[in-house]
This record gives structure tokens, C-alpha cells and sequence, in this order.
RNA sequence: GCCGCCGUAGCUCAGCUGGUAGAGCACCGGGCUGUUAACCCGGGGGUCCCCGGUUCGAGUCCGGGCGGCGGCGCCA
């Protein structure tokens, strides 16, 4: 911090806890600009937010001129008093006396216009990023990634990282990214569970952040090809533990962002996360069926749900809720199948309401050798891809439970996004890999 | 992979039954004592996505291709 010193000694937000007449040094971004015959405004964007700025003629004097002509997004370094002005945004302004152009930019190429593209400003999201709404999201992004460490952190979990370059398939091998690894075949990993669960006979309670990446060509708002995946995976625990640990943790999420970045969700939401106190419901993949026939639409029991029925059910609540107990011929291998019902899996997922639909998938895992050996060549697959991942079921692999969480999308929900894609800095999707 | 829509100025879009290209924003010049997407006056700016066809003549009609968007399937 001591460097910055040398720059400014106050910022956008420091400068409302100053009396007028104060003194002060600002850094930052022109924002905006409207220029008069003898008075400039400025709107000055730095970390923390915006101040207005006012250069009058009498002030500058000669110097006027030039700095009426700074165009926006220069970076600059001014020096000025404070003065409170009803007519100022905010109510505080800043008249500068001297102004530094740091880094003058060029014409800045996002008009109102092309504000109105989303393709546009995807195009140029290495600028876009720079508006107030990019800038409340990503804030906001970085609030929830920290509230799950926190949470995570405070409950004895253990942050393992996982590698990117992997073998085979944890989720279906279709969606798996393919790339040369020197002279072999690698592909992009769909999920760091694999590697969760070798880590747990370590630490018992172990999770990830970090991007899973899927080749699925959906376009849809809730797809990415390259997301942020927050899992975790617990030793000791069965499908109703880890339940309980996803709607901790969402809670928590949910309230600590209301700590930490209540006016950007405010500002890009409308208005403020509410409270969740209540138990989320969790309802079995019978009763969401039997809902679901019950409102008309034409749906058997196996078969999972569609966008319009997973919309249908979310719209019946207005705090998340889990389905559990999915037919065991729509989940993967590894999940466990339910004891006293086969024809069942341990495993649910975690449904954001008001037709937002899954955010997290879980459940428990199976930790048996011969188990997991027969399941896999039930469902077709060959042992000999999952090497490793079966051998540690004989080596003391106790019952075992996890999940994953889109980041993204619990974004999109809490936010009331339009699409994935803007939770995030530089999405990728099937048609998107630049910038 | 499937279904639907779209492609004209940097951006958003208009362009009728085919007759040789327009507006707003942005940009440039000028004006303006407090703006909040400032405003007022003036100016420059085009491979009408590509290829082929019909026609005296195609942005417009027909065929094919490419690209984008929305949705489905799949998923976090």
C-alpha cells in the first residue's frame, strides 16, 4: 500500500468520510465526460467506485483546454478539494486543480449501441468489463468464491488441487475435450472427484475451485465450455450428510454476500439476496415425478428431467430444494445405488428456485471394489480406463460422499443473470474462445 | 446433433410490388455556466456475409455455403 501513497491519498469511497476544503490526491480511470464552454465534468472510476470530478476554467486556467480533452478510459492522476454538492452523484465532487494524464486512451470504442449487442460487447468484453455492471458481477463473483473457501476453511476442509490433463471420463466420455500430449492423447478434466476421492483417505474433508471443462455444444444460459467447479468430497459421510453440507453451504454463501457485497447485488439484482433460514426441502425423483404429471406434463418414471420440467419444479419453490433418488440408469457409474432400493442412486441434486434449476449435483459414491467393478461393466464401460480409481477402493476406502457446484450458475440465481456467460470474466462457450 | 430466427456504416436498425443506400448513436469541426446516456448546429463514413442463378437491372427474388443468436438434448 505504501507505494500507492506516492499516487493518492484518497479514493472514491475514503473521500465521503472527508469534510469539504479537504486536500486530496485521486487515481483512476474518466469514466465519463461532458464537456462545457468553461467546465468539465468528469466521473473518475477507481477500485472502489466512482467520484465526480470538476474542472472549471478559472481553476485550470490555461490548463483547461487540455484536460477538456482527455478522452475517456485515460487513466489519470489529479489533485483537488472536496466540496458536497447536491447536484453531484453522490453528492460529493471533487474540483481538481491539476490533472496528470497517466495513460491516455484511445477513442473509446463502447457507445450505447453497441451496449445494446451482446455479441458486441462480448467481442470487446476486455473492455467491457470496465462498466459498472461487469464490474459489480465480478466483485460479486470474487465475495462468493470467498465465502465457500471460508466456509470450507472454518470447517476443517483441506484445498487440494487436481490436475487438468487427465485419461478417462469422469462424466459421459462425449464431452470431453480431447488434446495432444506429446505423443498421446489427453483431454481437459470434466471434474476434480476422482482425485477428491483418493485425497480423502488423507484429509477426510477435501475440496476444489477450480475450471472443469466440457465439450457439450449447449446453447443454453446455463452452459459453459470452460466453469468454475467448487467440490468437495467427504470421508466417513453418507448421502444425507453431504446434503446437509450443500445447503450449509449455500446458506452461508447467500448471507455472507450480504455482508460483503450488498450494493453490488443490490445494484445489479434489484434488490437484496433475502435471508434463507429455512431447511431446504428435499423431495425424492418420485415425488418430483408425481408433481410433475400433476401439472400436466407427460413424463414417466426413469426418465430425467427436461428444461421444462426441471423450470416447472423450480417454480414451485422460492428457496433451493434437492431431489434425491434418481433412477440409477440416468446417473453416472460411481454413484452408489440405493441399499433397499437398486433401482434408486444415493445421489441428488441441489435446485435453485423461481425456474433457475440445478446448481449442485452429489451423493454418496461407491467405496467397494468388487461393487464398482460390476457397475462399470453393467453399464458398459472398461475397467481398465478407471486403473487407479478402482485400486483404491482396496486400500481402506471408508463410505464416501461428495459434490459439485457451478459457480456460474449459482452466480446467474443469486444475481438474477441472463446467462452464464456473464458471470464470468472471459466466458467460453461452443462459439466463444477469444477474447 | 436437431428446430427456429438473423447477417446493410464502428454499433443499433430502416430500406414497400426488383430501379444503383438511409436514420440514430459513435467519430470530426463549432457553440453552450452544473452535466447525470448532457444538449444545439454542421461534416466525413458502405465489398449491403460469400458463391452461383433469374433479370435490361438484385440489398431486395431463387439455390448453395459460411457466421451469429435463441431454444432443445446433455449437464454444474
Amino acid at each position: 500500500m505504501a507505494g500507492l501513497v506516492k499516487w493518492r491519498d484518497a479514493d472514491s469511497r475514503s473521500i465521503t468520510n472527508l469534510s469539504d476544503g479537504h486536500r486530496v490526491k485521486l487515481i483512476g480511470w474518466v469514466f465519463t465526460k461532458r464537456v462545457h464552454s468553461n467546465k468539465v465534468f468528469f466521473m473518475l472510476r477507481d477500485r472502489y467506485g466512482y467520484i465526480q470530478l470538476v474542472g472549471d476554467s478559472e481553476r485550470l486556467g490555461d490548463a483547461f483546454k487540455q484536460v477538456s480533452e482527455i478522452p475517456v478510459e485515460s487513466a489519470i492522476a489529479v489533485e483537488g478539494v472536496v466540496k458536497r454538492d447536491p447536484r453531484a452523484p453522490g453528492g460529493v465532487e471533487v474540483h481538481i486543480d491539476k490533472v496528470d494524464v497517466v495513460a491516455r486512451a484511445d477513442v473509446w470504442p463502447i457507445t450505447p449501441s453497441v451496449a445494446k449487442s451482446p455479441e458486441a460487447m462480448f467481442d470487446l468484453r476486455h473492455l467491457t468489463i470496465r462498466g459498472p455492471k461487469s464490474r459489480a458481477v465480478l466483485l460479486t463473483r470474487s465475495a462468493l468464491v470467498q465465502a465457500a473457501w471460508e466456509y470450507f476453511v472454518n470447517n476443517d476442509y483441506v484445498l487440494i488441487t487436481a490436475p487438468t490433463f487427465i485419461t478417462s471420463a469422469v462424466e459421459g466420455g462425449a464431452t470431453l475435450f480431447e488434446l495432444k500430449y506429446f505423443d498421446r492423447k489427453a483431454y481437459l478434466t470434466q471434474s476434480s472427484q476422482f482425485y477428491e476421492e483418493a485425497a480423502i483417505c488423507v484429509f477426510e474433508k477435501v475440496f476444489v475451485m477450480q475450471p472443469s471443462f466440457r465439450a457439450e455444444k449447449s446453447r443454453t444460459r446455463k452452459h459453459l465450455t470452460e466453469f468454475l467447479h467448487i467440490e468437495a468430497e467427504v470421508a466417513f459421510a453418507d448421502h444425507e450428510d453431504i446434503m446437509d453440507v450443500e445447503e450449509e453451504l449455500v446458506k452461508y454463501i447467500v448471507n455472507r454476500l450480504n455482508e460483503l457485497v450488498p450494493k453490488e447485488v443490490e445494484y445489479v439484482r434489484g434488490s437484496r439476496l433475502p435471508d434463507i433460514d429455512s431447511r431446504f426441502e428435499r423431495i425424492s425423483y418420485d415425488e418430483a415425478i408425481e408433481i410433475l404429471q400433476r401439472k400436466g406434463f407427460d413424463i414417466s418414471w426413469g426418465e430425467d428431467f427436461g428444461a421444462d420440467e426441471e423450470r416447472a419444479l423450480s417454480e414451485e419453490f422460492d428457496v433451493p430444494f434437492f431431489v434425491y433418488g434418481f433412477p440409477t440408469v440416468t446417473r453416472s457409474f460411481y454413484h452408489m445405488d440405493d441399499p433397499t432400493r437398486p433401482e434408486v442412486t444415493l445421489s441428488s441434486d441441489l435446485m435453485a428456485p423461481e425456474g433457475f434449476g440445478e446448481i449442485t449435483s452429489g451423493g454418496q459414491r461407491i467405496h467397494e471394489y468388487d461393487y464398482l467393478l460390476s457397475k462399470i461393466r453393467r453399464m458398459g464401460l472398461n475397467p481398465e480406463e478407471y486403473g487407479w480409481y478402482l485400486e483404491i477402493r482396496k486400500y481402506g476406502m471408508p463410505p464416501h460422499s461428495g459434490f459439485g457446484m457451478g459457480v456460474e450458475r449459482v452466480l446467474r440465481w443469486l444475481l438474477h443473470l441472463p446467462h452464464v456467460r456473464d458471470a464470468t470474466l472471459f466466458p467460453r462457450t461452443p462459439s466463444r474462445l477469444y477474447p
